[in-house]
DNA sequence: TCGGGCCAAGTGGCTCAGCCACTAGGCCAC
DNA sequence: GTGGCCTAGTGGCTGAGCCACTTGGCCCGA
């Protein structure tokens, strides 16, 4: 990774204002409709210059969570200033059992598109990916790159961009589940047996036979996420 | 709806700017790592102070399409400009069949955990849902409103803002699917009484059986768009 | 020849001061 | 009341300018 050692994060003057706005609004208990103080004052008592506040507000308008009226003052259209979006609450590590209820959501009816839509040659795809796991497996290695495969394959196979974006909103907190699941003892070869049964369900055709395979991998990954987190469960 | 007559849409001069640089990087073909024309250049090239480059900038550099480097010039971080985001794809009418897999999807699980997590309010809730869509229905209505209060209160006993958060990117094409659905005639009282059978299983708990029943609820509702679009099928 | 340090040009970050356009609310005339 | 006007307040945008940082080339010394 590209990423191993970030440096130091120069963060934008407009950041802090942002930072300083959407602290403002919860602290005021500002709500959707109400208007937020003038930029020329926004500046003074920030201590920056105009342009910087207008930055910032710029970025709220285009985030939907603000609307400036030219000559009438800007308003707020949430009770909150904080991006809720999708990208944004998904960075959180803790969301990951929603994450996981997520992925099972998607992938179960991943797989039965692709049971049902899959072309020949897109088997052949899920079935290299399955191999190469196969291989990573006996070699001894945890097969993270072979499930990887398998996973986007059988994505592919289903002709769905909407799913198929959905499910890489959630990528980067599927692979750190995968990379932890797998790392479990006796994990790899299990995940290979059921990735084994959800390709021979999607060979056959056979979309509520994927589904259910796929509902019963994914849950296995859940339970050992899980397990590790809570104990006593 | 205060949307009805919207009058003049005042673009922001920086929305031009950015709509100049998304033109400007097709036309010459800059591709994922190019550098753009530097910010006194662009403002003067394109008439407008730099101040207004530098927020369309910004606006660029939070969507993350763009990386400005202090004193070291700007740049593409893709191929494009354009944010296709899920937002953005799924604005796209063609796209429906692929909102009813994703609702589909979706909304089963969401069916499944509302079961098994909804407190006595939440369940409340979904129950006045069903009598207000009851109340239209008998009156001759479509429904509409209490079919989207009913979901809305799925959604919530789910307590998963995550899958919550994917419904709310699909919501509108998920409106226009649920008028065109309802207006079939005998389709509400249908629908009425699908709900009720999700309704009756949450709450009794079975996460199953709900699931079961919202699957075949949505997927009715796609076959009926289905229908009305392909006839001969 | 090559390596290292320096320097200047180029570029983004930010500020300041100011004008214009538009809005909202109060006042006045009718 | 009702409608129009007027003005203070506010966002939209500009231009000039300084500072901080990056980059690449040049020069000097080894």
């Amino acid at each position: 990774m590209s990423e191993a050692l970030r440096p130091v994060v120069k963060s934008r003057l407009y950041e802090q204002v942002l930072e300083r706005l959407r602290a403002h609004v919860t602290e005021t208990g500002l709500k959707a409709g109400d208007r937020l103080p003038a930029e020329r004052d926004l500046a003074a008592s920030l201590g920056v210059s105009r342009a910087s506040v207008k930055q910032a507000i710029v970025v709220l308008e285009v985030q939907g969570l603000v609307e400036a009226r030219h000559g009438g003052g800007t308003y707020l259209v949430r009770d909150t200033l904080d991006v809720e979006p999708v990208e944004r609450l998904v960075e959180r590590r803790e969301r990951l059992p929603e994450v996981l209820e997520a992925r099972e959501a998607l992938e179960t009816k991943l797989a039965e598109l692709a049971a049902e839509r899959r072309t020949e040659a897109e088997l052949e795809d899920i079935r290299q990916a399955l191999a190469f796991m196969r291989e990573e497996v006996e070699n001894g290695d945890n097969g993270v790159e072979g499930d990887r495969r398998f996973h986007a394959a059988v994505t592919a196979a289903a002709h769905s961009s909407l799913l198929a974006d959905f499910m890489k909103t959630i990528a980067a907190q599927i692979t750190e589940s995968r990379t932890e699941s797998l790392r479990q003892p006796g994990r790899p070869s299990r995940s290979l047996a059921q990735h084994t049964a959800i390709y021979e369900a999607i060979a056959a055709g056979d979309g509520k036979k994927a589904a259910a395979a796929m509902r019963r991998h994914v849950r296995t990954v859940a339970k050992v996420r899980l397990l590790s987190w809570v104990p006593e469960d």
